[in-house]
DNA sequence: CGGTTCGGTCAACGCCCGTACAATGAATCG
DNA sequence: CGATTCATTGTACGGGCGTTGACCGAACCG
């Protein structure tokens, strides 16, 4: 008879909760960009008032940068190109969205997404590091430009012949640009 | 003494006033994207009232319509692999405002832009007729996420490497990948 | 010349947004 | 137990937006 523990201490409630507006927030802003996000849409979607978003994460803005926190991307070793190509198949088939959250919204809100600028081009050093060749710069910036690319008519713009294709399909055929990129007969 | 023609005539007035704000519409999308961009904004870079901006085109989504109309994009002829390159400088030199009007208006707004969806599938069936393979349509649809991720790089997100490089460059660079999407070699 | 068209301005509307803040009631703690 | 924290709600405000309609004056036309 004795009161039970309550199923929930207020402190994993509160983790609930806040995990639950992440993710709502992560699919709003990849599915409709920065600014066409609400966070009465937000707050909506996690099932809580509005004015509680505000209390947990203070801004829109915070919103939006706790949301695009991507775990730090570690580049797989080997060749490059492989590395780069196994790399793309993470971001066409693990976690599209986590991907779409900053892309969309680097398009929509660029200001916003300074810090990704910034890990972009901590991506390219590496990328570039790894590419025998003067101009390796150049060519991880290409490749780069290809994974976007890809990812963008395959999911943002959703373009019938890369939406529907098979990953591997897609893979098969890149592997020859990006060796040729990545300077492997050099 | 008699009165002398007004050095324009109402018709050559209204024109000009309307392409000046198609102009000032076309660089603001571009820059800011559809939603981040204001009537009263395009107005006021066109040096007119926001009143009139509606006046002449009853609406933002129609301004966005005019403003982001292209010129049927005509495909060199030749190998296709040279085609597609020579279609590439054309977007990185010539005109990259144009291109971008469209690519981040469909980001931000992509229920505006299903008029430029059309058109790329047409152009999507039109490179896909010039290659020869089974796969000529994916081989087509990743051509065009290529072209898409480099102006992407280069005039949106602005990544250093792209931004920085001469067209020469990246199109020699290109080259061997569109050859081999391509299918020059089967 | 007088009436009409029409390029252009201005002020206002209703809406939705991000945000602020007071209130409430249940979990927590001494 | 009473006091206090704190997750959560509801309400409200100020601002910017797309859009509207009344209005003005100069170009047009018979």
């Amino acid at each position: 008879m004795s009161a039970e523990k309550p199923r929930r201490t207020r402190a994993e409630q509160r983790r609930e909760t806040e995990d639950r507006i992440l993710a709502a927030a992560r699919a709003t802003f990849a599915e409709l960009g920065y600014e066409r996000t609400t966070i009465r849409g937000v707050a909506s979607t996690a099932g809580v008032n509005a004015g509680l978003v505000m209390h947990y994460f203070g801004s829109k803005e915070e919103l939006f940068s706790r949301a695009a926190m991507l775990p730090e991307e570690e580049l797989p070793v080997g060749h490059p190109a492989e590395a780069l190509l196994t790399s793309l198949r993470r971001r066409l088939d693990d976690e599209p969205v986590a991907s779409l959250v900053v892309l969309r919204s680097m398009l929509t809100h660029a200001e916003a997404s300074g810090e990704f600028r910034v890990a972009a081009a901590a991506w390219l050093d590496r990328v570039g590091a790894a590419i025998p060749a003067a101009d390796a710069e150049l060519r991880a910036g290409l490749i780069s430009a290809i994974i976007n690319g890809v990812v963008l008519d395959r999911y943002l713009l959703k373009l019938s012949s890369l939406a529907d294709a098979p990953a591997d399909d897609i893979l098969a055929l890149l592997r020859p640009c990006f060796e040729s990129l990545a300077g492997e007969s050099g």
